[in-house]
DNA sequence: GTCGTCGTTCCGTCTCACGGAACCTTCCTT
DNA sequence: AAGGAAGGTTCCGTGAGACGGAACGACGAC
């Protein structure tokens, strides 16, 4: 079962901490072992360096992801810089909206949320910082995907379009009728196309032309109301835009 | 040279990783190979299978940490609880003062910021989240000793101290009384003892009567009113602590 | 008591990590 | 154009140490 390639060791540490994705609290060896399907004693042997390593960290019922995962997090560079300069935007969108503000990036057909802002009221979303939706599905993703490279946008489009509620556009027509639409206004909508009860206007963040990442406001559908919003989601990407293209 | 002890790869590919906690921008193969002081064709070796498993990303003129880093930090507890929790208080805080806010735990001798929101004018500041200080040089810092565990603080005040401006405090019969002050009024102040023209006030958030966390509010010398502060920052930091015993 | 589960330790096999050396490619210098 | 320095890549012989099955000790449940 051995094949050839390489690093088996590095592969199964990373297992391990993918673990983690999915299970949302403290993983005990046992646990571990069965998810990750590597014998007992080969999950022992790896921890042990990783506690070493402050890769993980022993909390009350068994291990937890370190501290030092935590650091390097916040220097990759979608954090570091992005997140540095558009924190005061989404300040200001949040201030003026009072609901819930994203920024996301795309990474491969998935939109990552680098950032998030709400308050105490709220919807409360299924979104993480660091947390994964389908492009397709987003309001962000869309604004992502109706400004970036063409190569990406038929590469994206050629994937199977996964549905999260019934109000997803799973019709590929559809979807390109979608993407036009934003490239002409400038904003992408979605309405209950994530989360049923959820609706967000989003705005792609431009560099040199191409989306690098996209600013959301989302609310719930009986407060949804386009014409407001819109304007104020452009007006916070455009500012982003500016100021990134200033420095980079 | 190979001693004996354990896990090598590992070691050499955290070398490798934390590389990237002191060079700021993306690192080349050279350069990584330098500043590990590990041979070239061993650093390559290594790189390919971080590439492949996403910790490591290509960019322009180098490498960069990659986004699987960026997902694991975000999941890790310190982040995806605390600052789930602590955000919407650190919001309020923000929209009192317009001055940044921060929110530190403790990792050893340290502060390390879990969370930072500040506007378009602020003070710019040396703190990063993820980055580090010295616990006996913040506002933070002094909050997390006055209500921690007695032994930690024992421990933490029997290391030597550091100074990182003439501010800093290092008598510890000073410190041991600044500790006790700041266990009488809930507060901490940071008068110029982390960063020149800045000071900040600070509170701690308890769980179960011990500090877990702290929030802050840093502003220039000139606007220090701490009559002001004090309070706006103890009811943010008493809410959250409300809070988490809540959930916990 | 017995059984199931969890964490730990041992150890024989043999893979694959290791890094020196040689090579290729740019890019700069003269 | 020739020479040189530094970055990146490939090759390969050696032996350290990764691997995981198996056996063990420690709880806790029923």
């Amino acid at each position: 079962m051995r094949r050839n390639d390489d690093t088996s060791m590095l592969e199964k540490v990373m297992l391990i901490l993918q673990t983690f994705r999915t299970a949302g609290g403290p993983q005990r060896l046992a646990d571990i072992a069965r998810s990750t399907h590597l014998p007992k004693s080969t999950v022992h042997r790896l921890i042990q360096p990783l506690l070493d390593l402050n890769l993980l960290q022993r909390v009350d019922g068994g291990f937890a992801l370190g501290l030092v995962l935590f650091e390097l997090g916040e220097l990759v560079p979608v954090k570091s810089q992005l997140r540095q300069a558009a924190l005061p935007f989404m300040q200001d969108l949040f201030a003026a909206t009072h609901q819930t503000v994203h920024l996301g990036v795309r990474d491969g057909y998935d939109v990552v949320y680098a950032e998030k802002i709400h308050g105490h009221g709220g919807v409360d979303l299924p979104s993480r910082i660091g947390g994964r939706l389908p492009l397709t599905c987003t309001g962000i993703g869309k604004a992502l995907l109706a400004f970036a490279l063409p190569e990406v946008l038929d590469e994206v489009l050629g994937q199977p379009l996964r549905r999260l509620t019934p109000h997803s556009i799973t019709d590929l027509d559809l979807l390109k009728d979608e993407v036009s639409r934003v490239q002409t206004a400038g904003v992408a909508y979605d309405r209950e196309e994530a989360a049923v009860g959820g609706c967000c206007v989003a705005a792609p963040v431009l560099v040199s032309g191409v989306a690098i990442a996209a600013l959301s406001v989302s609310v719930p559908v009986a407060q949804f109301q386009p014409a407001r919003l819109g304007p104020a989601v452009r007006t916070a990407a455009l500012g982003l835009s500016r100021k990134l293209n200033r420095l980079w």
